[in-house]
DNA sequence: GCCTCGATGTTGACAGGGACAACATAGGTA
DNA sequence: TACCTATGTTGTCCCTGTCAACATCGAGGC
């Protein structure tokens, strides 16, 4: 007991217990006396590392927002892409990302878990994704195009890639076949808009 | 007390309170217990109505896919205009619904709150809204498109009207002025990928 | 008019979660 | 060594969901 008395990183162990349960697609179970069960602690000893459920929930939240950025960046910034490839790729990208993580992707963005303009932290990592987005989709249009044009696209293109990955993930799209060529295609449409936008 | 046993209408009732929660954006307050009270009803009166908190959200939520398709289906079926723009009256009245009826779209399309497949009534208004849809964009294509080509348009579209209201809804976007000239913009980009897939 | 039955509402009971305060312990540091 | 702080524990309270047993009402048959 005297070992024991003290768990040793009990804040990595909730995180990665309610990651565990986010990746099962079990949001809905993760409690602070479930965890603590599972973690072979007190019942309220999370509450040493978290203030409320909505705080651990919240910085799960924040590491997938992280990895998402960490995933975006790179692609954006390939020099040896033309505008429109990086674009594209970008996009591709972005769904596949949603895709491979998806209950995490849902809870990153559904606000029924935590409200995120209590953590700014999230918050900052979300406009960070969309400067990404926006800085890319502006480069595919004419210089002459006005900042208020760019920002437009700039969120249809959001727009866009969220709500495929919203309808994918939540399986409100009709069977497809191979959605990683739809997922391309579609976006290969997408990025016409660009090309049409610059007349 | 012989005159207030039967509260009369309390199923009707409990939707009622209810959707004025959501409507307020408290779905989270939504229960049995503090509808009970609310309806000065005992506790476990609501049982004899719905199995659970869960089916009562899916009800509220049908109401609202009925509300929606009730909007969105004249919008798509007037001969006068010509299919472009049907499409775009239809995706500009698909987002200022969602706006509208903003926390009322979050618990339509949230999964957080019921799981849709439980609700088969739910998802049969949801496959309706999306056949507007898909007859509506399909409209715009060359009679030689395949329906692969439809379908994928249709979902095009539907994820773009999804995404641009969820950003919204959630707060996710920049600042905007004049946010209904902005839908309207935005859709019209939109449209000019039918015309752009006709080549 | 009386009786019975089904629908609806009530009460009691139990399990489980969130949250906080008071207390205990471990490990580092002055 | 003595103390301090971070961390974990226990006790307690109030909330919710859910079920079972019981009460009441209204409608239809006699």
């Amino acid at each position: 007991m005297s070992k024991n008395y003290h768990h040793g990183d009990l804040r990595h162990a909730l995180i990665e217990k309610t990651l565990e349960l986010v990746q099962a697609d079990q949001v809905h179970l993760v409690g602070f006396r479930e965890l603590a069960r599972q973690l072979a602690v007190s019942r309220s000893a999370p509450y040493r590392h978290f203030p409320n459920v909505e705080a651990l929930l919240a910085e799960v939240a924040r590491q997938g927002f992280a990895a998402f950025v960490d995933v975006l960046e790179p692609v954006a910034t390939v020099k040896e892409y033309a505008p429109e490839e990086r674009f594209l790729e970008l996009g591709v990208t972005y769904v596949q990302f949603a895709l491979e993580h998806s209950a995490h992707y849902r809870l990153m963005f559904d606000c029924a878990y935590f409200k995120q303009e209590d953590f700014p932290e999230v918050q900052g990592l979300a406009a960070r994704a969309f400067e990404l987005l926006k800085r890319t989709s502006s480069a595919c249009m004419d210089k002459s195009a006005s900042d208020r044009d760019k920002v437009e696209l700039a969120t249809v293109a959001w727009a866009f890639v969220h709500g495929l990955s919203k309808l994918f993930i939540d399986g409100q799209l009709p069977k497809i076949k191979n959605q990683k060529r739809f997922i391309r295609s579609s976006c290969q449409r997408f990025v016409k808009l660009a090309q049409c936008a610059n007349e």
